[in-house]
DNA sequence: TTGAAAGCGCTAACAT
DNA sequence: ATGTTAGCGCTTTCAA
């Protein structure tokens, strides 16, 4: 690999001119420059990124972590972010955070190989986003509430949303109601429940703890704790599946047992991922401002990293989708 | 933020000293390990990342270059990738390539800001591809044939796919078969087309010009191209999208035309995308084999990172995965 | 307008 | 077992 002193050799200048001519520096006379530029073609010159950024000590580049690259979930939450990014002309990098405090993510994070960084990743500790954020590298956190020197945080409206859900629900003339629930130590699931919790409770309803499953907020866990519920015998109007995924289960448990929905159940979801609008009967859920919040998130960085003092905490509102699953009851 | 000279300053000990120390070298002695690392968590030292990339020149990470971060399309090939990556002890990173020459993408290629690259991306040059790669730089190409140093294929054989979806539906007993094309430019596209075209051929069928329209790859081309389709009067007894995205749009215009799948006419599409299985009626399509395919092209990356010898051409089968929306026709 | 040289933070060969 | 030192490739200050 031919480097910018090989370059500078052939042109038969310094090394410092041939760092100029190539930058575009206006002090280099067009002739020297084109001959540098002449032999760096010949050499087939790249510049080393790295010796640059550590000259710099700045990368250019911002992170999104993401728990998992591969979660199809995500999309226009990172269309928009790669939008604030390119017009910011800031590149930008997707890093899982598989393997916790081994991860790609966080080492990227901690060894600073970029200059900030936007995370999404629940399996990353809070201690971890501690010990990486700092006043010269700013991260916004999407997935938590934290605070600190260089953290800022853009959530979306956990609580409001499962509580536009109950209501819906409860407006439809609903008044026995299940919640399918997420892990237990997740934020997102507590938020949601929360929202559910306050509803209910200003409605005069009772929650049944026999109607409050969990379904790990995966496919699989909607099924079967929807099955569980079938197998108790009685069953409520509706059910609030706390995301989509659970729903999509929940709705093949339901079909397999000859429930109809919305005839005999109503069920709504969360999220608004792309099969809601495609399985049978459609689905009705909560849609969480996914481009808006990444392009919020974006901004917000990129003012951080300029060193503009902004606030520490946003919370975006959710919108209710209504679709075909969900009839008002009688 | 503090360096390994700082460490080694409060340490007492030199910076080699030190440098050994907290890279677990056992010539250190372990009361001296003890003081470094005791300093460097007082100082809540963090390695710089491209300073120790600079001084390897190795970055031990590979990126996988997409055309656009968001595309749920991949996430198959995402994770088999990941998985390669981690059980190497390599971190992977994903770049967009929104940009050509300009994008995160090239960039981290050519100024190796990483040690290899899978791409899938068609919107970068195979000129950028030939600069890129080379004996130190392996680059595995998805997403097109090319051959040079440093740079090898895997891809999935869609002209076969092509040749099989099409022989499905002949064997079902149609034989007038409508072609909805992807981009004219596009490699994938020309070789399910030419699969397409020697099914028919071999058939003794022949192609009707006027049923061969191009809907661009995306859903609303397929809506379009569909639209057109009805409006010039005859129909064919089944159509072949050459991608699921488009035979979505396609079954929503027939739909809105009242024209029943499979029952008015078959469709079969090419992917196997998510939304194939729970669409109504379930669609019959082509599925790519992107977990094995990524798999394999993580493999090789390693294999030449480690300078194995490789076969520089991998071709992969496709499967046919019989679902609701073609019917036998009679 | 050009060149010499310092130094970014780290690793590793070499010397002690 | 520990210390000294020479770079990795680049940018940028300072001097010419």
């Amino acid at each position: 690999m031919a480097t910018i002193k090989d370059v500078a050799k052939l042109a038969g200048v310094a090394l410092s001119t041939a760092s100029y001519a190539m930058s575009g520096d206006s002090k280099v006379s067009a002739k020297t420059r084109e001959k540098v530029l002449e032999a760096a073609r010949q050499l087939n010159y790249q510049k080393n990124g790295f010796a640059m950024d550590l000259k710099r000590s700045r990368t250019n580049t911002i992170a999104l972590i993401l728990r998992d690259l591969s979660g199809p979930y995500y999309s226009e939450l990172i269309r928009s972010i790669q939008d604030v990014a390119l017009s910011n002309a800031y590149d930008l990098i997707a890093c899982s955070s598989m393997g916790g405090k081994e991860s790609t993510a966080v080492r990227y994070m901690l060894e600073k190989r970029v200059d900030g960084a936007i995370v999404l990743a629940h399996n990353i500790t809070d201690e971890i986003l501690h010990a990486a954020a700092g006043p010269r590298f700013p991260i916004v956190a999407m997935d938590r509430l934290i605070s600190g020197e260089g953290l800022i945080n853009v959530v979306v409206d956990g609580e409001q949303g499962g509580y536009s859900a109950t209501r819906h629900l409860i407006e439809k003339g609903h008044s026995s109601i299940a919640y399918i629930s997420g892990p237990v130590d997740s934020y997102d699931n507590a938020l949601r429940y929360q929202g559910f919790s306050r509803a209910m409770r200003e409605a005069g309803l009772t929650e049944k703890a026999k109607w409050k499953l969990s379904g790990n907020f995966v496919r699989e866990g909607g099924y079967k704790a929807t099955k569980m519920m079938l197998m108790q015998g009685e069953m409520p109007s509706a059910v609030f599946y706390a995301n989509d995924e659970m729903a999509v289960g929940g709705l093949k448990a339901l079909e397999e047992a000859k429930v109809s929905v919305p005839g005999d159940i109503s069920v709504i979801g969360f999220d608004d991922i792309q099969l809601a609008e495609y399985i049978q009967p459609s689905l009705t859920t909560i849609r969480q401002p996914m481009y808006e919040s990444g392009s919020l998130a974006g901004h917000l960085l990129f003012q951080m990293l300029n060193g503009d003092l902004v606030n520490d905490f946003y919370k975006l509102k959710i919108e209710l989708i209504e679709r075909k699953s969900v009839k008002t009851y009688n």
